[in-house]
DNA sequence: GATACATGCTCAAGTCACTTGAGGAGCAAG
DNA sequence: CTTGCTCCTCAAGTGACTTGAGCATGTATC
């Protein structure tokens, strides 16, 4: 089976080789075997466990929390209760802020939208305070 | 007009105390009139520019531009011109935001529900190399 | 009036998840 | 042989806050 050097990693992930060094500093990847040079050589599988913990960092999930949800999925349990437990718990998390982050763009959008004249105070307005503030900015 | 502490402040908003003074300090903020005490005093307008700032946050757009942002909002511009090309990308940004949260829930519900028998191996096939992980883990 | 306690203030240092930088090595192409 | 690319380790830096120390003030309770 074919394997594949960090880089190429990165590449298919879309994260940075650090961030790969760290997750796997960290525990969440395992200390993988090294070819000739002292490179790290990957086989296929481990893009799962890296998607899976670029699902669990969107969510905001700390090193921690997935370390020990990793821990809970290696552990056999009858319909691996404690590991789905924390899994629907953080799907109902990223549904919060799904959500939130729809709010936001609600409130973007209507800040944006909100001048159809050529001099708006609404834009003003959001910033509050406008001389006040103008002079602390340009401090 | 009613003025408020900044416990208020942060209650209304859900920010807390030292978020709003470190926006204060980098400039996002106005630097607010001072009571007997020594204490913030805000009026209810703030509440505008804080709900703006998280909105901003919210879409991981960093200090600095929000603070140029806020710039643009004060400089008459014929429709608003460039703050609104800003506020445009940065909704465009969180709708971005929003599909790979969505991508990210699908991909959680899904290794949730892979398991359906009492023991599967999906779980552990999502941590890869189950006993190098463990060993890892453990360590 | 003394005491507790919640809230506020400033300033310095800590935290988390990375990134960046220094210093070094292997290897292919020009 | 040197230029350029990718890799390595280890230490220090970064951004956006949070936490902690040390102190003042205001309100409620004894």
């Amino acid at each position: 089976m074919q394997q594949f050097t960090i880089g190429e990693i990165a590449r298919q992930t879309g994260l940075a080789v650090s961030a790969i060094r760290y997750y796997e500093e960290r525990g969440l990847l395992p200390k993988v075997v090294r070819s000739a040079n002292n490179r790290r050589s990957y086989g296929a599988e481990i893009l799962d466990a890296i998607h899976f913990i670029a699902s669990c960092r969107k969510n905001e999930m700390d090193i921690e929390t997935i370390r020990s949800l990793q821990l809970q999925m290696l552990e056999p349990a009858p319909f691996c209760g404690g590991a789905n437990d924390i899994l629907g718990q953080a799907v109902r998390e990223l549904s919060a802020k799904i959500v939130a982050l729809q709010a936001a763009r609600r409130h973007l959008s209507k800040v944006a939208s909100a001048c159809s004249v050529e001099s708006c105070g609404v834009h003003a307005n959001t910033c509050t305070i406008s001389e006040n503030m103008k002079a602390a900015v340009l401090a």
